[in-house]
DNA sequence: TCCTCACGGGG
DNA sequence: GTGTACGTGAGGA
């Protein structure tokens, strides 16, 4: 066969020896190709339990030999090394040994195929390959031609197919699939069920697709047998497999259909519910309503991750991005010849008072000055944790070391070594979304990417701070947020220097007032400034022509920090800690507090606030009248909150756990992690969940509860300009006036 | 008044 | 096949 050039598609375990590569030639072509690829895993510990372990594995199908390889903290260390022929043998092998000698340290012994092929290859999902290959497709060289840090790859000419159901299963039983490819669509009735797997058989077949897109494919929950169920591809599959019909979702006939189950978890102190999984062999399967941050990325973002984790599109689509930032990681050290830990499930301990007492130190927090002020920059530092770590080398294995002497040449880190990368390519794109034109088409994506990016980079600096974690390091952490501290103590009194005040500092904002400064070149020099004394950049988010930082509701003489609303000289506005920004705020509400604002932000100085009061009366009177009259839909009034726990376990009946406990009762059982919808009623049990069988009676409503809600919402925009004792006073700075309650009477009712 | 529970932040 | 920490605010008891 002569050289092939193409795109990888998919790699994964071949069952006869070696790895199975799918390439996408240039030509067109879909190539199932092999190629002998051993991986090796080692065992450190006392000579004796080594040789122990050496005769424990001689009737395996492995090949063992002494070397020595190195950690991470000790450096060089000896150890047995058993290499496999055929990786597909590689996990169970080690779960016997790891069982049989619980005393010795594992390395290398849990990475996925994809990650070690990336760290000897250069491969990564639609890496440009060049590959000699024998006539029966056996590789015999590859050359991987781009790297994932371009900015415009190749794009391959993918086939993509859509699945989808008409509806949400969770809600009602589908009637049928609607299947898009080329352009087309095809409406296919679920019954009956033979038609159905002929036409879907003889669709795979002819469009042959790269990427199957469904919604509901992986599944999720059975809601009526409150277990894990078969979500739509495998309940297909099941159907293909009774009436006996070939169903040819797999592009690879040898390859195996891998199904995972649901599960919740913790992580970012919430509870997160992730349905089963369904993942094809030779194209892939993405489920747009399992995949994490789908909304927010989209498709060109599961690339991206895919791209630069060097995890399979499958894979990508599905993880959180600290699994993406680790597979980073772990790519990192093998290629550095950095033994990778094993990493153990390990329950996670109580932490004791002092490692409270020591974790108590995060991101810097200096209290707001409450009120309106005007004229404001917003400075932030550019992705500062992460920045930090690659400007000041801080890794796992070269902290504890102090601020100057960070500048010092020190070998590079693991955690620095992966992220500088990943903040140049996010850095240049997010300075080509500058400069690209409103039309060009590659903007929307590279949002995507860049948001993808950010992602990445964000867990990074939380990964470090978690004790399980393989290059985890609490030190490490620590160090991170003390230089955030110090660079952010250093931006304040650059800015003093200069002339400046700042009203609020957050972690790594900076909310800075200048008299006469009003435009960026005004700050400036403060910028140059920062960035001269921390080493650090800084961005200037904005420049608001007000912003008003809000006072805490329980004491209103108190700043809380991070709860402020402004406008932007463009016109443009931004809120935190509101209302609008929280997911449990019915949508009605927020639309309402988002036309205040609106309002609002049409003075286009402080001075002009006052006059823009009656106008936010009459929209809150009007949206109050809508209410009353039965003129908003229903689904804006859904409450949707998450679920920390299974039913039984809560300990106050919450509105949240009373929806989900009417849920359970017709047999719609929620995980912890799932969400609840539901609304305010009269009576008891006070809410009714959005998802029973039973539409809501609209005459049900609690009308106060939602009136309540309303004016909650505008009393926070609106404090800026009212003045519970002089009405209609501006209060230009310092502590608002208003007190909770002063826009309403308690019952309901507004105050003229 | 105290306790429980959900949420934010990053763009 | 994951991963922080902490403060605020709302609702229940």
């Amino acid at each position: 066969m002569p050289d092939l050039t193409g795109w990888l598609l998919d790699l994964y375990p071949d069952p006869q020896g070696g790895v199975v590569l799918w390439l996408l030639g240039d030509d067109g072509e879909r190539r199932r190709l092999r190629q002998p690829f051993p991986v090796t895993f080692y065992a450190a510990g006392p000579s004796p339990r080594l040789r122990d372990l050496w005769r424990f594995l001689q009737t395996e199908p492995v090949h063992l030999e002494r070397a020595e390889r190195r950690d991470l903290f000790q450096g060089p260390i000896p150890v047995l090394a058993a290499r496999f022929d055929r990786p597909a043998d590689q996990p169970r092998v080690f779960r016997r040994a790891a069982q049989a000698f619980p005393d010795l340290t594992f390395y290398d012994a849990d990475l996925s195929l994809a990650l070690r092929h990336a760290a000897v290859f250069g491969t990564f999902p639609l890496s440009r390959c060049q590959v000699a290959a024998t006539s029966d497709g056996i590789i015999t060289d590859l050359q991987v031609m781009d790297t994932p840090w371009e900015l415009d790859p190749a794009r391959p000419p993918l086939r993509a197919m859509t699945i989808e159901p008409e509806v949400d299963p969770f809600h009602a039983e589908p009637t049928y699939l609607q299947v898009c490819a080329a352009g087309r669509v095809y409406c296919l009735s679920l019954e009956p069920a033979r038609p159905l797997l002929i036409n879907l058989a003889a669709l795979l077949r002819r469009h042959d697709p790269d990427l199957v897109l469904t919604q509901w494919g992986d599944g999720g929950t059975d809601h009526r047998a409150g277990h894990s169920s078969r979500g739509l591809l495998l309940r297909l599959l099941d159907l293909a497999q009774e009436w006996n019909i070939p169903l040819p979702l797999n592009r690879d006939p040898q390859g195996q259909i891998v199904h995972k189950p649901d599960r919740s978890y913790a992580a970012y102190g919430q509870v997160i519910y992730r349905g089963a999984q369904v993942h094809l062999a030779g194209r892939w399967h993405v489920d747009a309503a399992n995949t994490v941050m789908f909304h927010d990325y989209g498709l060109d973002g599961v690339l991206e991750m895919a791209r630069v984790t060097a995890l399979p599109v499958q894979t990508a689509a599905r993880v959180s991005p600290g699994t993406g930032i680790s597979a980073m990681q772990i790519v990192t050290a093998l290629r550095l010849g950095v033994l990778v830990p094993y990493h153990k499930q390990q329950a996670e301990r109580p932490k004791t008072a002092l490692e409270l007492f020591r974790s108590d130190q995060g991101g810097l927090v200096y209290q707001p000055l409450i009120g309106l002020h005007a004229d404001v920059a917003e400075l932030d530092f550019v992705s500062m944790y992460p920045s930090i770590m690659a400007r000041f080398n801080i890794s796992p294995e070269t902290v504890p070391l102090d601020f100057e002497e960070r500048n010092a040449d020190f070998e590079r880190g693991l955690i620095p070594r992966t992220l500088q990368p990943l903040l140049e390519k996010r850095l240049a794109l997010k300075q080509r979304l500058l400069t690209l034109p409103a039309w060009d088409a590659r903007r929307e994506s590279d949002r995507k990417r860049v948001s993808a990016h950010k992602w990445l980079l964000v867990t990074c600096f939380g990964y470090l701070g978690y004790k399980n974690a393989r290059f985890g390091r609490i030190e490490a952490h620590e160090a991170v947020t003390a230089y955030g501290r110090e660079c952010l103590l250093r931006a304040k009194e650059a800015i003093e220097d200069l002339g400046g005040t700042v009203l609020h500092m957050y972690v790594d904002g900076l909310w800075v007032k200048k008299d006469g400064a009003s435009t960026p070149e005004d700050f400036r020099p403060m910028m140059d400034e920062i960035a001269a004394r921390t080493g650090l950049p800084v961005g200037l988010d904005g420049i608001y022509r007000w912003v008003a930082f809000l006072p805490s509701r329980q004491d209103s003489r108190l700043p809380v920090a991070n709860r402020y609303f402004g406008v932007f000289q463009d016109g443009s506005t931004k809120m935190r800690g509101i209302e609008v920004r929280r997911r449990d705020t019915p949508a009605w509400i927020a639309e309402a507090q988002i036309e205040l604002l609106a309002c609002l932000a049409q003075a286009a100085q402080v001075e002009d606030l006052p006059a823009r009061l009656p106008q936010a009366q009459r929209i809150l009177r009007r949206k109050l009248a809508e209410l009353r009259a039965g003129r908003v839909p229903l689904a804006k009034l859904v409450v949707r909150q998450g679920l920390s726990r299974e039913l039984d376990a809560f300990v106050t009946r919450s509105p949240a756990a009373r929806a989900a406990g009417q849920l359970a009762a017709v047999g719609k059982h929620l995980r912890p992690g799932q969400s609840v919808r539901f609304l305010y009623t009269l009576g008891d049990p006070g809410v009714y969940a959005w998802d029973l069988p039973e539409p809501p009676d609209p005459r049900t409503l609690d009308l106060r509860r939602y009136q309540v809600l309303l004016l909650r919402a505008a009393e926070t925009v609106l404090q800026v300009g009212w003045d519970a004792r002089v009405r209609g006073k501006l209060l230009p700075a310092g502590p608002f006036g208003v007190q909770q309650g002063a826009l309403w009477d308690g019952r309901g009712g507004l105050i003229q």
